[in-house]
This record gives structure tokens, C-alpha cells and sequence, in this order.
RNA sequence: ACAGAGGUGGACAAGUGGUCUAAGUCGUCACACUUUCAAUGUGAAGCCGUUGGUUCGAAUCCAACACUCUGUCCCA
């Protein structure tokens, strides 16, 4: 009988989520779900110095809005808690401790501020198999002095001992067969002086306790997997240990590098999924949800950045990739972030979407700016037409208010220059005719407009802008005569005579 | 510096020894349609990091070199 899947998302709350992590719970969360595994969130706060309020439920409501919802959480509970490994911090210790007394750890007693002066005065100090014997360490000391520094409650860590001149390999789902040499690797503080364990001694204990099968995470981790191997080895035995995934990372667009929020608020795009507010600073960055994007479009860029099937399909709902996503498949080289390429994404969902499944976020951000919807059929009416000229949420403001008011301004400026006595006219005569059309729609609109404008002796062509700058304010909306038709008789008569005022 | 990883048009990708004088999408530009902006359709530009090798044949396999990235915190 193989083993349950189990996958774990492992984020430390310090911040808004970057879309890297945001794609790295989408890839775990389609491979448990593709194999009917389960879905782990669990929360690494054991930096106590960089605990940042509201991260933790920022995190939640980040997943939720994504439709990524775990199955275990510290929220959720489940049977492997606790989730938060705070709480877990007395199950570390004794791991740390069976190490060192096995020999394969120690104890250091070295001071932050001496390994400072440390790698101030010697280039690329590590803390390594060379120079651990000229450190403070239960190495060097003789056994009396480290039982009386223990016993005395001496401020000291635990590290681990990298075994001279080993081969450390594994075998990545994405990279296959990667080797390290152990005389390379430094001796990684394991357990803090706070008792706390550091990264790579939980990441090892928690997974195993939580029984995950499969680990995945950004590929900056890659240069410490030989000491989460070593731990393996030595705790739990390396047989037992979860296959591993290093997923490539995300670039920033221009220019070299990982992608940081930086770019983001250099480059004028999100990095986070949704707004965050740093509680210290009260600085706020905007994120993908708020910018405009549905959550279906965001998930399925993401997908795409750093996958692909195959095909040459591009557009694939959270279902479908759950049935098509793999591993293997997965690229090995970053890739670079590219915001238009986003925002296409939202606009073939917005265009493929029925307007149903996007109504509710549009009309709250049309209540936002003062517009109200009374009239939820005209709403609909509106949505599906202006839908194809909208890449975000956010341009359904601009393109469908002035259906729902009258413009706050009128671009006359663009009519201004043309407009003559004759225009003027056959704008008087058009409303006049207009006051007699019966029922209201858009054919007879646009046939009495035509009829008119040859009668004037004027092409349809040059008074149509016009038109539409009376209707809409500016240069821009669906066809006029639809718009007419929607805004209904009063108020196009209403808007034309307003222009008409303002060009005398 | 050391270690590991990476590489196909401006960006993201398909392709894993012959069908590849390769290429889909985004972006850019042009044209068509048109009632502005979109949508839609058509077209344009652009060659597999470099060198060498294996082979009848290489983007695909091998080697070297260069380049880029990641890591080298009592951060994760």
C-alpha cells in the first residue's frame, strides 16, 4: 500500500504573500488534489523578532480568495497539530539534543557579536568542519567546562556537524539526481539560543511528524537541502523522507534577479496577491485581487509561470489543471514576470466568463465610486457589452458609469475644433426627432440618426464623435446607438441638449 | 571566492537525434473591419549562449568555456 499524499504549504507570516508562495500553494495544492492527497498550511513562526500582526490572517484570507483552502491548518485544525510551530517548540529540542549526543551535532557557545567580528575579519567565514576548531563549541572545550556553561544556562545553539567529504545526493521531481559535497556545506544552527529551532531542523521534524510525502519549495533552498537530507538520515532514516521539488523561481522583468516587491512598486505592478498594510510603517501595496484581477485568471497565469502541458492551450480553469498539472512538467529555469502577459489572462477570463460569475465584484466597485445599481437587468445588459474592452475589474468604472449617470465632464474639446452651425443643427433636429420614436431601440435610433444626417447633407461619420462625446464624455464605449438605447429616450435628449449648451 | 542551478525570438513557452531551412501565446508595428476604444481577422520583424566533439544527420547526446541566477544569517 503506497503512502497518503501529503503536501505542505510552509510560509512564515512576515508580510503580504508574494506570488511566488502563491504558486507554490497552487503547485501543492494541484498535486494533492490530483491524488486525492491532502493539503497542509502550516504556519513557521519561529522568529519570534520577526512577527508582523495580521500576516497570519492575511495568509488565510489570501488562499481563500484564491480557492486554495487547506484541508489541515492551524486555523482548521486537523490531526497533526499543532500548525503553528511556536506552539510545537518543545517537541525541537530533544531532536537537537539525540543528535549531539550521538555526535553528529554540538553545542556552540560563540556569541552573535563574535561570529560578527568573525565575518568582518575573515572573507566568506563559515562556520564549517575547518574553522568550527577555533570556535567556542563543545568541540573544542573539554566536557567539564561545556557541562558547567550548560548547567550555568549559558546563552548557546546547537549546530549541526557536516561529516567531512561525503556525497550528499537526491533525486528532485524536477531537476533529477543532485550531488553536494558535505565539506562544502556549513554547520547550520539547528536550535536557537530561544530554545526555538531554526528552519532546517523544523522543516525535517514537522514534515516527518505531519507525515508529508511530497515537499516543494523555491529553488533558493536548493544549496540547503544536503543539510534537511543529512537530518533525514540521521533522524528518521532517509528512506522515509519526502521527495522533493525545487521550483524555479520567478523573475523580476527587467534586468537579473529574483522578483521583490520592489519591482512591483518600481515597475507599477502587484507582487501580492491582495492589499497588504504593514502595521509598523502603514505602508500599503496594493495586490493582484484589488488591482482588478478574478482569482480564476490569477490562478491560471500562475500555472503558467513555470509550467505548461504540452499544448498550446493557455486558458485552464482550477479543475482542469488539477487533472493536466505534473511535476515533471515543470520548468527548471526562472522565469520572468511578465505583468502584460497578466493582465491578458484577466482579460480572456473576463471575455470567456459569463457576466454572472463577475457581477457582485463589479457592482461593489462601482458602489465604491458613487454609482449605485437599481436595475439589475439594465446592469447585466451593460456588463456584456462593455465586457470585451475591459482587462481588469477596475475598468468597468470607467466603461460602464456614464450608463448609470450622466458624465461628470464632457471632452468638448475633442468636438470643439469641427463643430459648426450645420452640426449644430442637426443635433437640434435630431432631438426633435428623437422625442417621437416609439418604442426606444437601438435600429430606429440609428436609422432616424442616419436619415437626418443626409437630409443635412451631412456624413453620418462626422457627426457620430460628436454623438458619442454627448453620451460617454470622451472618446471611448460601446457603439452610441446601444448606449442610447440603454440610457433610454430622456436622458439622451438630455445629454445632447447639456453639449449643445456647452459648445454655444 | 566557494557551492549548486539554469539557458529556444523583446517576454513566456512547444520541441528530447531525421517530418525543424523550428516555433504557439504575449508584446510591438502595419493593414482590414469600424462609430471612438476594444474585440475579431490578416501580415511583418526576430533563430536554438559560444566553441569543439559524437553521428550519415544535433536545438535535441558529450565536453570545455563564457554568461546569468540562487545560496554561503541564532531569516525563512
Amino acid at each position: 500500500m503506497s503512502k497518503k499524499i501529503r503536501v505542505r504549504f510552509a510560509p512564515s507570516p512576515t508580510g503580504g504573500l508574494h506570488i511566488g508562495g502563491v504558486r507554490t500553494v497552487l503547485y501543492n495544492y494541484l498535486f494533492a488534489k490530483q491524488h486525492g492527497g491532502d493539503f497542509i498550511l502550516r504556519i513557521e513562526d519561529t522568529d519570534q523578532t520577526r512577527f508582523v500582526s495580521g500576516a497570519e490572517e492575511y495568509i488565510y484570507e489570501t488562499l481563500s480568495w484564491c480557492g486554495l483552502e487547506p484541508d489541515e491548518s492551524p486555523k482548521k485544525g486537523g490531526a497533526f497539530g499543532p500548525y503553528r510551530q511556536s506552539e510545537r517548540k518543545d517537541s525541537y529540542r530533544k531532536y537537537a539534543e539525540q543528535l549531539v549526543n550521538e555526535g553528529k551535532a554540538y553545542y556552540a557557545f560563540d556569541t552573535s557579536e563574535e561570529l560578527e567580528t568573525k565575518r568582518k575579519n575573515v572573507a566568506n567565514f563559515q562556520y564549517n568542519i575547518a574553522s568550527r576548531i577555533e570556535m567556542k563549541n563543545s568541540l573544542t572545550l573539554d566536557q567539564d567546562n561545556v557541562k558547567k556553561l550548560l548547567s550555568e544556562n549559558v546563552p548557546h545553539v546547537i549546530r549541526i556537524k557536516m561529516p567531512t567529504d561525503e556525497e550528499i545526493k537526491f533525486t528532485d521531481m524536477i531537476r533529477g539526481e543532485v550531488a553536494f559535497n558535505s565539506s562544502q556545506v556549513d554547520d547550520k544552527v539547528l536550535l536557537k539560543a530561544d530554545g526555538m529551532p531554526t528552519y532546517h531542523l523544523a522543516v525535517v521534524v514537522d514534515d516527518h511528524l505531519m507525515q508529508i510525502s511530497h515537499a516543494f519549495r523555491g529553488e533558493e533552498w536548493l544549496p540547503s537541502a544536503p543539510v534537511h537530507i543529512l537530518l533525514w538520515r540521521y533522524l528518521f532514516g532517509e528512506e522515509n523522507m519526502p521527495q522533493w521539488a525545487h521550483l524555479p523561481l520567478i523573475l523580476k522583468p527587467d534586468g537579473n534577479g529574483k522578483l521583490s516587491k520592489r519591482d512591483g512598486d518600481r515597475l507599477g505592478f502587484p507582487v501580492f496577491a491582495m492589499d497588504w498594510t504593514d502595521p509598523k510603517s502603514n505602508e500599503k501595496t496594493t495586490g493582484f485581487k484589488e488591482r482588478g484581477f478574478l482569482p480564476e485568471a490569477f490562478i491560471n497565469m500562475l500555472a503558467l509561470l513555470g509550467w505548461n502541458e504540452g499544448s498550446e492551450q493557455e486558458i485552464f480553469s482550477l479543475k482542469e489543471l488539477i487533472e493536466k498539472f505534473s511535476m515533471e512538467r515543470v520548468h527548471k529555469g526562472g522565469a520572468k514576470f511578465n505583468y502584460d502577459k497578466a493582465k491578458w489572462f484577466n482579460h480572456e477570463w473576463i471575455k470567456k466568463f459569463p457576466v454572472a460569475s463577475f457581477q457582485l465584484p463589479v457592482e461593489i466597485l462601482l458602489k465604491d465610486n458613487g454609482i449605485n445599481i437599481d436595475d439589475p437587468k439594465k446592469f447585466e445588459k451593460v456588463l456584456e457589452l462593455v465586457k470585451d474592452r475591459c482587462t481588469l475589474l477596475t475598468d468597468f468604472v470607467p466603461q460602464s458609469s456614464f450608463f448609470f449617470q450622466s458624465p461628470e465632464s464632457i471632452d468638448v474639446s475633442a468636438i470643439q475644433p469641427k463643430w459648426d452651425e450645420k452640426k449644430n443643427r442637426f443635433f437640434i433636429e435630431l432631438i426633435r426627432a428623437y422625442e417621437f420614436i416609439n418604442p426606444w431601440q437601438h435600429d430606429d435610433l440609428e436609422k432616424e440618426f442616419k436619415e437626418i444626417a443626409a437630409a443635412s447633407q451631412i456624413k453620418p461619420g462626422d457627426v457620430l464623435l460628436p454623438f458619442r462625446i454627448m453620451l460617454v464624455g470622451g472618446k471611448f464605449g460601446p457603439g452610441v446607438f446601444d448606449i442610447a438605447a440603454i440610457i433610454g429616450k430622456e436622458e439622451t435628449i438630455k445629454r445632447i441638449t447639456h453639449t449643445l449648451q456647452l459648445l454655444k
